[in-house]
DNA sequence: CGACATAGTCAAGCTACTTGACCATCCCGT
DNA sequence: ACGGGATGGTCAAGTAGCTTGACTATGTCG
């Protein structure tokens, strides 16, 4: 392999992630739910399941807490999540999803079902998973963040 | 294919994509190009082969003229690259790689090549040339710049 | 119970972008 | 040839999303 097929590779995966993300965003946008950066998407996933403390939220994201905080701040004022009090730890908050925000995660879930279906359209369903096989052995703990 | 999936596959995706980043980075680091930023990275690639006017690259880069000026700011200052005049249009000014420009992008290359030929210990040969044939079929002109 | 650790917030600062305004030069129809 | 709009580039100011630093409240452990 040639230090320039690498790049290529490189910039072909850069540009799909790319793709995939403005695909989402503008399939959630399209479903109704406006002022959702993508970063919102990926607190989403945290909190979804049993919601999260500000603190793992930042770890899950791979900011300070302090970001996290900012985040959060957003997310509630838009009526996404609200802030509880901790069971079980007065000094923490645990954040959870409202109902819009369980709404605003099912559809970023549909847009992306949507552009991966394109691509199953182009590559086929076996080529798909294969892909999804490579990438998960390949970065199984990768970061969410870009730092590009 | 189910939701959540689509969404497994998104996930990875977007955690290989970071990783290569980073990665590409910290080689790039290591081989003693300080303040070098990703997006340089993506500079440097629509300079290399002749130069490039600073609206061509803002166009590259999908950013205004305005930032990508700045960029170029920063990277004259930093000694990768040079404004000359534009050979035929007195308003523009070609920007092209400085020697030390050139070592830096060839770094680059280098740190890439680095990163997937772990892809091919893991996936084996056959299976990342498919993974690059999967992805330049996808989306051969998805967006540079990360919207997340 | 006292000392240190941890959850969260407030405040200030930084960086990489944006929008808006502007000048110099090019191109093209009259 | 020339006048007017398009284009290339820069300067200036504003913004969003992060950072670091300082602080309070609560938990944990010897």
């Amino acid at each position: 392999m040639q230090n320039s097929e690498a790049m290529a590779l490189s910039a072909a995966l850069l540009a799909t992630a790319g793709d995939l993300v403005r695909r989402i965003d503008e399939g959630v946008v399209a479903r109704g739910f406006e002022g959702v950066r993508p970063a919102h998407g990926f607190a989403f996933a945290r909190l979804a399941p049993d919601g999260a403390t500000v603190t793992e939220l930042a770890v899950h994201l791979g900011v300070t807490k302090q970001a996290a905080s900012q985040l959060v701040d957003d997310i509630v004022r838009k009526g996404y999540a609200e802030r509880r009090p901790h069971p079980g730890d007065a000094r923490a908050r645990l954040i959870v999803l409202t109902e819009r925000g369980w709404a605003c995660a099912r559809a970023a879930e549909e847009a992306a079902a949507e552009v991966v279906r394109g691509w199953g359209d182009v590559l086929g369903e076996g080529e798909v998973r294969v892909l999804r096989g490579c990438l998960a052995r390949i970065a199984p703990y990768g970061p969410l963040r870009p730092n590009w």
